[in-house]
DNA sequence: TATGAATGAGTATTCATTCAT
DNA sequence: CATGAATGAATACTCATTCAT
């Protein structure tokens, strides 16, 4: 909470063994922030608590720094494999959303996701909107300009919005996931995940697509 | 050493002081279940600490208690409301959608919404299966059992798999909810509310609805 | 501890109920003094802690009243029995001796031995004295008063230490009830409780008779 | 909530400071268990709180510990010294309870007992059968041997009761001792440490002994 | 008389943080 | 680099005591 003045050694401070970084992250996924007490990430790590403070300067900069260390943004790689793709955006779209929903079925996704949601996105507002800017901002983002492109070349109807669509398909899965895979939901309301993920795509696919009973008209 | 024996008036302990539990739940719900100091609860509530432990068990039991007290769960109501609805099901899965919706926006739903995937997930399994049951659960069956109404009479198609359709529905619109209106999206990533509303509900109902199968027109 | 001024209707305050006081010494002397919260104590009288208020000043005034209550010096009883009593100071010591023993194996007196012993003698000495006074010191005074006599009229030897003897098989008595009998000694180091007693008088009345081997000359 | 697994290096722990254990010791035994205040345990032992919970599990850990730590039975010691003694048993028996009697008006021993038959005894019966069976049982149990080995030579008389007047004499010595030098009847009724002693072996060993059975005189 | 509700001072316990070695 | 020992502030919980009714 109060910064202590950085210490001496700071500068040549080499980089932190990536052992803690991975224990805090799991002990802090698992927990939360406030009940991870920072001996036990340290036993998980094999070192004891003091090693802690000589690699970070305490149990706010360790979570900070175990979360960016998981940062690996997965639009990236998905925005270049878009990139070659020749294909109708309803394929495109569904490539994506299949990328995504591997992501969010990932144990590690959803240990960030109640991260987030618990206290480290209250008391640490800034590392919430680094999250979401990089996971959930960035996957509608993605499906809006597939729908877009949809929409261009008259594949979707002209009437959808593509920024809400793109918002509600991926939030739909993203919570769909946090919920049956990572909150035991399973057993208390059973529902097979390729299920949810197929049948999704294709009511949203559908939803998407062009249906006037009247023929439309090409774009003059 | 001992827990000692529940007190002489456990029995017949009249309800407990509304103002504690109701001050419970804003300060649990805001700060977390860890970072709550009973303290600031008595405060709220404008009693002292020791009021707490008159009427309650402790901090565990005062968190039960005020979760329970708030749920009044909504759907009973709905239900109430759609049974004297004569109307198409797509009108019906509206209005369910939008009472959602308005419920969703409550701050009170954002803050139980992060309890829930918070602390209180992990260390009380129990309260997030209940949430959940008479939350999300609750939520999907009702537009299930709309959608299944409408595959019936033919408004819907019947490929449409409604389990998945009123997961993701909901799911989505949660979602949004909690990152838009309760995590602070709303300014690095606005979105009118209603437009999420609106197109989604739109967006959804399109999908499930049946295709009079004209031709699409390929591309130019 | 801190006094607080007495109560106005102090003066005209009636015999506080017995129940109070019988249950009061119950659990002060089962748990101890500091161990005993008051509202086990009104419980177990079938009243509420408030009502402890009105009877009493406090947790210590309550004590005080209760040991207070329960005191019924044995001896004045058998000081008269003795007075009627035509007979060898060896009976009547035996006779002492086994009142005294009954008196000992008694549950109330195990539970004043460890109250005395335990916290109470410490933080209200004059209640301890008070009960040393009434208890073990008459105890012994008594049996030396009889070996005086038996000294006296030569059934005893002349170089034994009525005081020191008195004392000894007093003590000696009492402990062992409160071992054996009221600390669960029993099942450690088992012994049957007449042979105790029975054995335990034979030695020491013996030790007491005159048994030199030059015949006694009678005193002139 | 839960109680943490034991930290890290329990296995291993070192022995736990001693000036902790002396310290915690001093102040139980003056105060009680209950009255104590572990604050107070650690000021007397020169550390802060904190530290008491480093080395130990609470406060009823730091109790037993404690009490442990204070128990090198002396009576080891005895026996070893009572092995190489080549003297009648009377000699030997007073040996014995001189040691005992120099133990039992140690400040230390009188703590104790107030300790054992105040509250530890209700409260950690485990540690009260500790303590009589290094105590007062080992204690009787050697005078009781010594009295078999005193009545197979000849010296005492055969009809005595080795066991019962073993737990007499330890018994009777133990609690005067208690009373007088622990319990501030020095002053409501004195009597001389030595003579108590003196007085009282006498008598002990005396009622042991075998008597020439001259005829007694009848009183004139 | 007695009670139910509340108070508040006291205390055991936890744990992030420091630091000499 | 790392550790073991210790610190001390924070905090849940207990219970004697008060008092309006």
């Amino acid at each position: 909470m109060n910064k202590r003045p950085r210490p001496a050694h700071a500068g040549e401070r080499p980089s932190p063994p990536e052992a803690l970084l991975e224990a805090a992250f799991r002990v802090f996924a698992t927990r939360g922030y406030r009940a991870t007490r920072l001996e036990e990430v340290a036993e998980e790590a094999g070192v004891t608590k003091g090693a802690i403070y000589y690699h970070f300067e305490g149990k706010e900069d360790l979570l900070r720094q175990a979360l960016k260390h998981r940062h690996r943004a997965i639009f990236g790689e998905i925005e270049r494999e878009l990139a070659q793709q020749r294909a109708p955006a309803s394929t495109k779209i569904r490539l994506v959303l299949r990328r995504l929903w591997q992501h969010v079925l990932n144990p590690t996704w959803g240990h960030t996701f109640r991260l987030m949601f618990g206290e480290a996105g209250v008391e640490f507002p800034a590392l919430f909107r680094m999250w979401a800017e990089e996971g959930p901002i960035q996957g509608w983002s993605v499906v809006r300009r597939l729908i877009e492109e949809g929409v261009r070349n008259g594949e979707f109807q002209p009437g959808v919005d593509p920024e809400v669509a793109g918002r509600l398909a991926v939030s739909g899965l993203m919570l769909q996931g946090a919920l049956q895979v990572h909150s035991g939901l399973q057993d208390l309301a059973p529902c097979d995940l390729d299920r949810i993920f197929d049948s999704g795509v294709d009511l949203f696919v559908h939803g998407l697509t062009v249906t006037h009973n009247q023929p439309r008209m090409p774009t003059p």
